[in-house]
RNA sequence: GGGCCGUUAGCUCAGCUGGUAGAGCAGGGGACUCUUAAUCCCAAGGUCAUAGGUUCGAUCCCUAUACGGCCCA
């Protein structure tokens, strides 16, 4: 039959040559070991809810028909045990052969791990306690060529997980709740979005003048039109022209790209939220943040009061609010703002070893300070507000101080989570600000923005005020996952080639 | 880009002071009709990441490279 006593050879590189062997033997028996559907009457995930209450050793007169892959065998002679996943649940087929017959069990014998199967017989508990299907009939729907990793310390080399997603999927079934939640946490965002009114919209990734953050783009290449296109760091100002065009209420879950190197927190493409509302401030864009973070992490997790690799995070409202400069001024112990004399913030730069450049002003400064010695200490939710305007091309001024900003960024356990600010509507003030952009790019600053001569036009058909918002998706997946790495949430993170 | 660490069988890991490698799981053969990390018996499985160097002799020491991880920029 299908069984090759004769293939006798125990060669690892030959483990495939066996399943080949088979894959020929079942197409001389009429078998095909690629088929083409099936169709299972329940999910096992069901089954197991459904006979919860099945007594050790009960049977039922119940027929169930499961697929799955198979991921155990147990051979004990004349009767054999299969353990079936489908989905993330497993359930056990308990083939014995009296009930199979010869032939059947036979071919049940011969299923290889990995392989994909279809269980058909009826529902019952084994003397041990484990509910089972006894099969009537077991069909081979794809067989696997490979053999699996260990089936208890599973997989663990961090390099075949990453570029071999498929089998970390297979082999450590936590991994697989990691992306589930995650996908759950971007389904509960757009319904929160979604009722507060805002319409999820979609923007060029192509960009001609690639805008909205500071950082260096990818370039591509159109063929058809030969000119240089860069995938977009941000969509930020894609979003802002339809608030131009009367679109009050606007989001897009944005994958970004950002042509800078890789680290447990960054991957050259991301995941943001970004939204826009008519009329809203930077209060507005606060209330939403805290409102959407909470909400989403209370669907998500069922509790506001998590760890995050060991440290406790309560994400209990109300959030605190400090801003930038009572933060840095409380961190260095004496009185600091964006109207420090620039000699005395770059002495204090020297003091606490921050590295500066002799373009820099009194906003940049002070965002450096921070970075150094505030941001990592922000371990609780933490709305630092009031960036300088020097950092903030894109934001408001304060009407009390045009050095400052209407703008905030979210820090959870020392990391930037959100990014928000009262949108900068003025174009003549727009038009400043990019100029001073583009004087910084040509000073050797390669993420400086470029001037978007598009975006200033449409501003200037007169932008309504607006408050916008940008928050981190993956990163809100990693503190809510407990992921220590941003590859841990990201399927197919960024790899070099293998060699 | 810099520093540190890692790479041994398909997987998870040992490998002493330098004398060309072991185990468990998986895979092969056999036994077993309630197993669940099943158990028992037998046999097999290696370009020790790659390329150089030192040495009578290198998985081990040295250099470079590749890939990965962590930290820093």
């Amino acid at each position: 039959m299908v069984d090759q006593p004769g293939t006798e050879t125990g060669a690892t590189d030959d483990v495939m040559a066996v399943r080949r062997a088979k894959i020929v033997a079942l197409r001389d028996a009429g078998i095909e070991p690629f088929r083409d559907g099936y169709e299972p009457s329940d999910r096992v995930a069901d089954i197991i809810a459904r006979y919860a209450h099945l007594e050790p050793g009960a049977e039922t007169d119940d027929v169930v028909t499961i697929a799955g892959r198979v991921i155990a065998k147990r051979d004990q002679g004349k009767a054999l045990f299969l353990v079936v996943r489908d989905g993330a649940a497993e359930l056990q087929a308990f083939c014995r052969l009296n009930v199979l017959g010869e032939e059947q069990f036979a071919f049940a014998a011969d299923v290889d791990l990995g392989d994909w199967v279809g269980v058909s017989g009826q529902v019952l508990r084994t003397r041990r306690g484990e509910l089972s299907v006894s099969p009537t009939r077991v069909d081979v729907l794809s067989k696997s060529l490979r053999p699996l990793p260990e089936k208890y310390h599973g997989l663990s080399d961090t390099e075949t997980r990453y570029r071999q997603r498929y089998v970390d999927l297979i082999a450590n079934p936590e991994v697989r709740s990691v992306f589930e939640a995650r996908f759950r946490i971007i389904a509960a965002i757009r319904r929160f979005m979604e009722q507060r009114g805002f319409l999820e919209v979609e923007t060029p990734m192509l960009q001609p003048i690639p805008g909205g953050a500071t950082a260096r783009p990818f370039v591509t290449h159109h063929n058809a039109l030969d000119m240089d296109l860069y995938l977009r760091i941000a969509p930020e100002l894609y979003l802002k022209r339809l608030l131009v065009g009367g679109f009050e209420r606007v989001y897009e879950v944005n994958r970004s790209f950002r042509n800078e190197g890789m680290s447990p927190r960054h991957n050259p493409e991301f995941t943001m939220l970004e939204a826009y509302q008519a009329y809203g401030t930077m209060e507005t864009m606060r209330e939403l943040t805290e409102s959407l973070v909470t909400s989403v992490a209370e669907e998500a997790l069922g509790t506001l009061e998590i760890q995050y690799q060991g440290v406790e995070v309560s994400l209990r409202s109300p959030w605190r609010q400090a801003t930038m400069s009572s933060l840095v001024s409380e961190a260095i112990g004496s009185a600091v703002s964006v109207h420090t004399p620039l000699v005395e913030l770059r002495r204090l730069c020297d003091e606490h070893d921050v590295p500066i450049e002799t373009v820099w002003g009194p906003g940049k400064l002070l965002t450096e300070l921070f970075e150094k010695l505030v941001e990592h200490t922000l371990i609780q939710p933490t709305f630092v507000t009031h960036y300088p305007a020097e950092v903030s091309p894109l934001a408001r001024r304060n009407d009390a101080d045009p050095e400052i900003t209407d703008r905030f960024e979210l820090m959870i356990t020392g990391r930037e989570f959100a990014n928000a600010f009262s949108e900068l509507i003025d174009p003549i003030d727009q038009r400043g600000r990019f100029q001073a952009q583009a004087a910084a790019k040509d000073a050797g600053d390669d993420e400086a923005m470029w001037v978007d001569e598009d975006y200033l036009r449409a501003q200037e058909y007169g932008m309504p005020p607006a408050g916008g918002l940008g928050i981190g998706i993956d990163r809100l997946v990693m503190l809510l996952t407990d992921s220590a790495s941003i590859r841990d949430v990201l399927l197919f993170p960024h790899m070099r080639p293998e060699s």
